[in-house]
DNA sequence: GCGACAG
DNA sequence: ATCTTGTCGC
């Protein structure tokens, strides 16, 4: 992946929305809903937060048995978009593109705080990212962009989510206090797949252990880049 | 036209 | 996402 292919799937500027519709399109023509992965040894989670004119995007890797942290990364960059719903992936596509070429060993399965297919155009960012980047990703976001479905009430408890007559997804009832999370297959893990290893990696939690954990510590460096530790922490300028 | 709408 | 105080519950 160089910065020139990066550019190309990820860099909004100057570009018309139409032209992004169609980038999502074409991507949505590379997206493979078969389980692409060997074994499962590694997951990881990926999330952004943001400060001032900047995006903070971390990456955590656990190991899948164990659910242990392996490895954190993460990379800040100006936003160069703001946000709009159903074009997420362009704003935050450049940063978590960055933040996952730095991983050495990339994780067998990737989980973003996302849509995956279920998405006016089958384009959720986990969706697009994983068809840009060939690899598995699933998407699991805390409300529903587009979709119906029934709402489970019991921990445990779990729908389908239907979209102009198919499934695109889940909606699980993780935890007793919070509201339903919704998981969707990103590319290369398959509906009951996606399900599965959601299920595997929650911990009692609201959002499973690597999005969660990623969540916390896209937080973490928001704070310290506030308290001024930005010159000593990563800078990682486009792509 | 109006309301909904991942992060 | 971010801005914000107290408050209820495991």
């Amino acid at each position: 992946m160089d910065k020139e292919y990066l550019r190309r799937w990820f860099d909004p500027q100057s570009r018309s929305f139409k032209e992004l519709r169609e980038l999502q399109h074409e991507a949505t023509l590379m997206i493979d809903l078969r389980d692409g992965f060997r074994e499962l040894r590694t997951v990881a989670g990926m999330d952004c937060s943001y400060l001032g004119d900047r995006i903070i995007c971390a990456i955590v890797v656990l190991d899948y048995t164990t659910l242990d942290i392996i490895k954190r990364e993460h990379v800040v960059q100006k936003v160069r978009l703001p946000y709009i719903p159903t074009y997420l992936n362009f704003r935050e596509g450049c940063a978590m593109a960055s933040a996952f070429g730095k991983l050495e060993k990339k994780p067998d399965v990737l989980i973003m705080d996302s849509c995956g297919i279920n998405h006016p155009r089958r384009s959720g960012m986990a969706s697009y990212f994983g068809a840009v980047m060939d690899h598995p990703t699933i998407g699991v976001s805390k409300k529903i962009l587009c979709g119906e479905a029934l709402v489970p009430t019991e921990v445990g408890e779990y729908h389908e989510l239907v979209y102009e007559g198919e499934q695109v997804g889940w909606v699980l009832k993780t935890s007793k206090r919070s509201n339903p999370i919704i998981a969707s297959p990103g590319h290369k893990v398959s509906m009951q797949s996606c399900l599965e290893i959601v299920g595997h990696c929650l911990k009692g939690h609201k959002l499973p252990e690597p999005t969660r954990l990623a969540h916390l510590y896209a937080a973490e460096l928001r704070e310290e880049l506030k308290a001024g530790k930005g010159h000593q922490t990563t800078f990682n300028e486009n792509y």
